[in-house]
DNA sequence: TTAAATTTTTAGGTTTGTCTAAATTTATTT
DNA sequence: AAATAAATTTAGACAAACCTAAAAATTTAA
């Protein structure tokens, strides 16, 4: 079955707000989504009819497994496009995601398997953000937070969950991209924030804010 | 300014058909859009309010210089996704136009800049058609009918004009692809028809009516 | 040069996805 | 346990893009 832009962007922001809190109410879909309250609930009927949705009126609802199929897919789509766009097409990291946002809708699944194989089957997109397979595993890799790193060991950049314009901006600033290596130097008490060596360059300091929504890994 | 999708079909489909008859007409349009005469008068006042088309109740129409300026934008983005999906996704050469017609629609100007440079900026897409520079500028190649080409000269095949799915699997079976060389071995007073030899392959016969739809050239 | 045929447009309706404003249900307080 | 507040849904409109059927304009032909 094919779905509209529109349903798939729903889907989409319904499978992103489930993966944090489990069940989704129409309020914050409708923020999510740029929309209205009264727009939500019609959409939410509309894919409840097509059988992707648990929803009973006024009680919350969240994607069945055939919703949660389709979401997959629009967050492979989006993802694979978004690392061509980086890795091949050569935009910042954090100009990739408006243009992703179209591109994930484009139909065809034998563009995607091959655009896959063109990339070289990536497990993460520029952001760090893990890229489903074709049928919508995830991979995993054990990350931890900034905040948590032990003092000293060295470690990589592997996603940043606060991905808004000015989070990116404040990483750019300070040369962190996915896949810096980096280190903490000294964790101060007084605000929380950290003194850490971003590769070759000088030793900076970063706020808890900034930090705790920086994640990375080691072996 | 921006264009929706339909918007933009209508516009690229005007202007194929204006490059072959001049003006156009709405029975035409409908046509080829596979839409109903009424709709294409809608679209057309549409079209008119927004300074794209000379259109007079009754009259025939055709794009004005404004309008010719985004049909070339749209044609430029399908030529270059065709030309990615060919050559960079293996995509057979008759299975890429469906596929274009989805991702000439998405709108990022930088997105088709960084494209064409990533694609070596070709001239001509994988059918032979030429690729619009993003000026507008279309690079011209002096090619001649098959049909007019001298015996035993050899030249490389750099357009197809029918481009139906049942001309292109014929071509497929004779193996001719836009860039294949081949030569005429003899003409058949009879019926027309032309035996040639198609680079290494061994010698074929192939009909007037399908030779005329091939474009060749040489030095 | 009328009559017939063709082309094109208008009138009015449908679907999708959106909206505002009002009504309804659920949750929170006092 | 009422009263108030918050969340959600319904009712009714609207724009875009399409449709059918009928009317109007143009072209062709007798």
């Amino acid at each position: 079955m094919n779905y509209t832009t529109s349903e798939e962007n729903y889907i989409k922001s319904i499978y992103h707000l489930q993966q944090q809190t489990g069940t989704v109410n129409t309020n914050s879909l409708a923020a999510e989504m740029q929309t209205r309250p009264a727009s939500v609930t019609d959409m939410l009927k509309k894919l409840k009819t097509k059988k992707l949705l648990q929803y009973e009126k006024y009680k919350g609802f969240k994607l069945n497994d055939n919703g949660k199929k389709i979401a997959l897919n629009v967050v492979r789509k989006h993802r694979l496009w978004e690392f061509f766009l980086a890795n091949k097409l050569g935009f910042e990291w954090d100009k990739v995601h408006a243009i992703a946002e179209e591109l994930e809708h484009v139909s065809s699944n034998e563009l995607i398997e091959r655009l896959e194989i063109f990339l070289g089957n990536p497990a993460f997109d520029p952001h760090g953000d893990p890229i489903p397979d074709s049928k919508g595993k995830i991979p995993q890799l054990k990350q931890l937070n900034l905040l948590s790193l032990p003092l000293q060991q060295s470690a990589m950049v592997s996603s940043v969950t606060n991905q808004t314009p000015q989070m990116l901006e404040m990483l750019k600033h300070y040369h962190i991209i996915i896949g810096t290596s980096l280190q903490i130097i000294k964790k101060f008490e007084f605000d929380g924030s950290l003194e850490i060596k971003v590769s070759k360059k000088a030793a900076c300091i970063i706020s808890e804010q900034v930090a705790k929504n920086v994640f990375v890994h080691y072996d």
